[in-house]
DNA sequence: TTTTCGAATTAGACAGAGTCCAATTCTTAT
DNA sequence: ATAAGAATTGGACTCTGTCTAATTCGAAAA
């Protein structure tokens, strides 16, 4: 199982299989956030994608991490009141969120037990539930 | 127990005891706050604050805004990229969100039982437990 | 009451994230 | 090879929020 060592060539498939057609752009982004497996913001995406030459625009990251997050292909993880950070890991987790440094770091889901939740209003459903752990080095004083 | 009731008066009284100096704006946006309960944007409370006279500017409404914050006053909560919600009830809650209205509903946390999150990192303190359910209305399809 | 001085407020310039648009350049099927 | 549609682009734009320097307020001292 070497499915989780992503090249291009298997991002262009993947691409696919979510019904985004593989553009050379749109590889490389996938490229920035599925090779190292971090929780990046728009802007970092682009540096990443921008290294050596120029490759994509400010227009084409976005619309392209928005397309991603229609198809499902990333989530996006809304913890810090300044940016938007993209998740390439799509399989139910949560996060601890270190208000210092802006670091993300996964929980899985699948240990996580939450009772005690109130019933939905009438007619509504849910479409997943988010859990943030705010934490801080422990010297530090708030 | 009338203390639910907020008027100009017993803000005041509030806002000293959170060592906050009461000046006109300040209450103002207090009571814009505390008197409706509800999650308000900035702007929002600036257009209540200033829907008959001009009583405050863009500058003053974040600053008390994040002066209450900081004095625990009021809590932010952010599920919305665009813009930062200020939620007048500090006591420990969470969050439902209607992603298609925006409009986020309370649960009492005193209910709620999180069990299998992993341990802290070390040296990590737990600053706080955000929940957050996205919800949608049952017809909508995605 | 008047003066005084630090604190609070203000307008408006600014910054950063993200969107929009019209023009250009790629894809791809024929 | 070509035409039609899709993707990309730069740059202008919007929106939320911050900063700054100047003004105004208000409470305490005189």
């Amino acid at each position: 199982m070497e499915s989780t060592h992503f090249n291009r060539d298997n991002l262009a498939d993947k691409l696919r299989a979510h019904g985004i057609s593989p553009t050379h752009q749109r590889i490389e982004i996938a490229y920035a956030l599925f090779s190292r497996c971090e929780h990046l913001s728009a802007d970092q995406v682009m540096a990443i994608v921008n290294e050596r030459h120029s490759e994509s625009s400010k227009a084409t990251v976005y619309n392209t991490l928005n397309l991603f997050l229609e198809k499902n292909l990333i989530r996006e993880v809304i913890v810090d009141p300044n940016k938007v950070f993209y998740d390439p890991n799509t399989s139910p987790h949560y996060h601890i969120y270190d208000i210092e440094s802006g670091k993300l770091t996964d929980i899985d889901a699948a240990d996580v037990r939450v009772t005690g939740l109130p019933p939905l209003p009438d007619g509504m459903v849910t479409e997943g539930m988010d859990i943030v752990i705010r934490v801080r080095a422990a010297d530090h004083q708030a």
